[in-house]
DNA sequence: CTGCTCCCCTGGGAGC
DNA sequence: TGCTCCCAGGGGAGCA
């Protein structure tokens, strides 16, 4: 689920819960997902999973979401593909549960949160300060969702890459993943292989809007829910209602009618309308 | 710089 | 019901 509405979603439910209350015990699994790398002092895991911290602020940038604490201690968190948090206590028998959290306010527990991961391509970071945070960070590009629009047009503007590829990299612009990134195109009527070199400023000021566009129908949504996907409270989200081509290749188009065309884009299963989205091929002269 | 391939890992769905 | 195969929302490394 996670792309940037999905860990936007998180980010607020998060917000809401934890901001204020204290971290009075932590449980780890088996495996640890944790990356110190960034602790050059001596510090026990427990600490650098916050251990004994208040929660001050829940910061995100793209599809990367942190925790801060008042002391300054900090703890990235990335989704991957199958990472979840939920408010649920540590489950011994689950192998993909690999931190839980107890969080209380004064002396009154709250309860429990739980970071699972069964693919394990996400995982935790653990970073002495904001500083820190701010390096781990400086690769990503602005966020999709909350950066001006002038800005992220630059960002396009003189790439010599395909328009999905650029779309993907958080380099460019943080949050898109490969579900918005279709659905940003279509809106778009751009072709995921179109080389952005070949685009308009309007083009790309289009581009810029259908991704902000699309990004923030979905926050408002709550996310995509996808198979059995559930937030941190239990509750699915409906954004995949409002997918137009995302996992619908071979069907009609929303717009024409014509089937929608499957094919590999940026390396990954992309769907397209190629009368919606024609590929603007260029005199080359 | 750009694109391409492969890899990390597990689970769920389709098809037989 | 059980098995195999294929696929997946992310990201990074290595290579041409």
């Amino acid at each position: 689920m996670p792309e940037l509405p999905e860990v936007e979603h998180l980010r607020r439910t998060l917000e809401e819960r934890l901001v204020g209350t204290r971290i009075d015990a932590v449980r780890r699994g088996t495996f640890d997902v944790l990356d110190r790398s960034a602790y050059r002092t001596r510090a026990s895991v427990d600490r650098m999973l916050l251990a004994a911290g208040t929660v001050t602020e829940l910061r995100r940038r793209g599809k990367n979401l942190a925790l801060l604490t008042d002391d300054g201690r900090v703890l990235g968190m990335h989704l991957g593909m199958s990472g979840r948090v939920t408010f649920t206590p540590p489950d011994a028998d689950d192998r993909h549960a690999h931190v839980s959290w107890r969080f209380s306010s004064g002396t009154k527990t709250q309860g429990w949160m739980t970071f699972r991961d069964p693919r394990r391509f996400g995982g935790l970071t653990a970073l002495p300060s904001a500083e820190a945070l701010a390096d781990h960070w400086s690769e990503l590009g602005p966020d999709g969702f909350l950066a001006a629009k002038p800005e992220l047009v630059r960002r396009l503007q003189g790439l010599r890459r395909q328009a999905k590829a650029a779309l993907l990299d958080q380099r460019v612009i943080a949050g898109v993943g490969n579900i918005y990134a279709d659905e940003s195109l279509f809106r778009a009527g751009i072709h995921p292989l179109q080389p952005l070199t070949t685009l308009s400023n309007a083009a790309l000021a289009r581009l810029v809007d259908a991704v902000q566009s699309v990004l923030s129908a979905a926050v408002h949504a709550g996310g995509s829910t996808l198979r059995d996907y559930v937030d941190a409270n239990s509750q699915p989200g409906s954004f995949q209602e409002l997918h137009v081509v995302y996992g619908r290749a071979g069907m009609a188009c929303p717009e024409c009618g014509r089937p929608l065309d499957g094919f590999q884009a940026a390396g990954r299963t992309t769907v397209a309308c190629r009368h919606c989205q024609p590929l603007i091929h260029t005199s080359g002269r």
